[in-house]
DNA sequence: GAGTGGTCTAGACCACGGA
DNA sequence: CCGTGGTCTAGACCACTCT
């Protein structure tokens, strides 16, 4: 027994999706769907509010909700795409590399991003991930060993997102992301297949558990011709 | 006399950032406010969701509204963000040199993009924002006449996004945004200062309108040393 | 003026966390 | 168990658009 807002949220969007309601086109009125789906308007109003953050409608006052052209291949808003989920969708066979597992102290950087002391210790993970047979993401992650306990080099090579969520029942809530282009380093050129680009795409991850404790730094460094990014940016009035 | 509950926000995020709230503590329970601000608990929920959408709080069912860390210099959550407001925040005096405007029939991709037909015109506005003496972003807008009739070299040499919104009333809803890495074109070399950069960032964007009409496609190329971009993901449960 | 979405209320029940 | 946030309701008034 799923949300009652939910369920509308997803019949709307399987009714845009399908094409019975056409881009352009206003959706029913507030009131006629709390008539249609026999509940509450405000419960009617917070799934057209999902609809409207997920960019399937925009909400127009005095007007109506005008239904948004969700044609070409969107993916949903931009979020925690983990490796696993980005080799399916382009529908290659990854494959990761473990080059590097170890427990440290943490650096001066790495210890003011995840806000740690000195005596704090960190797992730092180097993983190079294959896609087509070409090398193109060097990933390093810190986790902090306070909710990590213990980590191998099997889990690495799968997904540690998975073992966080389903092992150790740790909940990944949010992320702040910042992304900068780089000149690569040694170690870039040493573990990607860079030949002939001078560039390297850095995204810079922030992962915050449940509880709003940071314990995560990541950086994910991208060969540029294989970067692409998406993201849909709501006018915030 | 603005709404309830965007007050209330407000002055939770005084609160903050000011520093009377602190990291990591418990927000005062959705009861407790609701008494203090002498409101419902629906109205303080608003204002909790607006708090945690953009980073403040997070909010842990059975416990409470947790306080998160935003001392280190957070742009607010990505959005669309102009080349004036960018200059302005950088504390650097920005010029901008027109170097073609002119209203055309749209090739093939831009027709695509902004999905017109072969009879519709557009503006085209060819900009470089020099920041600090340096040449460093080429700005290329593609606008939908129908909703721009005119357009002259002194409203593109100030903020065409000013013109839009106070001379012809167009309201910017929305925008979808991607990122990719590029070679330079001879475009690019020509008007851009890239000694020694091999890559171009480029920032491609459909801008909306109110009313989801699409009428804008924008592509901003930036020399990579000087392009960030910063992104706050929240999990999408 | 009729109809739309935006805000606000006062109350109810539920799911979850922690003591 | 109590207190927390999550969902839902039925009703009210307002601001806006369109005709």
């Amino acid at each position: 027994m799923t949300n009652k807002y939910l369920t509308i949220y997803n019949t709307i969007v399987e009714q845009i999706k399908s094409g019975e309601i056409l881009p352009q086109t206003l959706l029913p009125s507030e009131n006629e769907l709390t008539e249609h789906f026999q509940t509450s308007r405000e419960t009617i109003r917070k799934a057209l509010n999902l609809l409207s953050q997920n960019g399937y409608i925009q909400k127009v006052r005095g007007k109506g909700s005008i239904v948004i052209d969700v044609s070409k291949f969107d993916f949903p808003v931009s979020g925690l795409v983990s490796f696993k989920e980005l080799g399916q969708k382009m529908g290659r066979k990854p494959r990761t590399i473990v080059n590097e597992l170890e427990l440290m102290k943490p650096d001066g950087y790495i210890r003011q991003q995840l806000q740690l002391s000195g005596k704090d210790q960190v797992w730092k993970v180097v993983r190079t991930r294959e896609i087509g047979g070409e090398k193109i993401i060097l990933d390093k992650d810190f986790l902090n060993k306070k909710f990590v306990p213990e980590l191998t080099e099997e889990i690495c090579a799968d997904s540690i997102y998975e073992y966080l969520e389903e092992d150790l029942n740790l909940t990944i809530s949010f992320a702040k992301k910042e992304i900068v282009v780089e000149e690569p380093t040694d170690e870039d050129r040493a573990l990607l297949d860079l030949d002939g680009f001078h560039n390297i795409v850095v995204i810079k991850n922030l992962v915050y558990l449940d509880d709003a404790s940071l314990f995560q730094y990541t950086e994910s460094r991208h060969r540029p011709d294989k970067f692409r990014f998406v993201d849909f940016a709501r006018r915030t009035n």
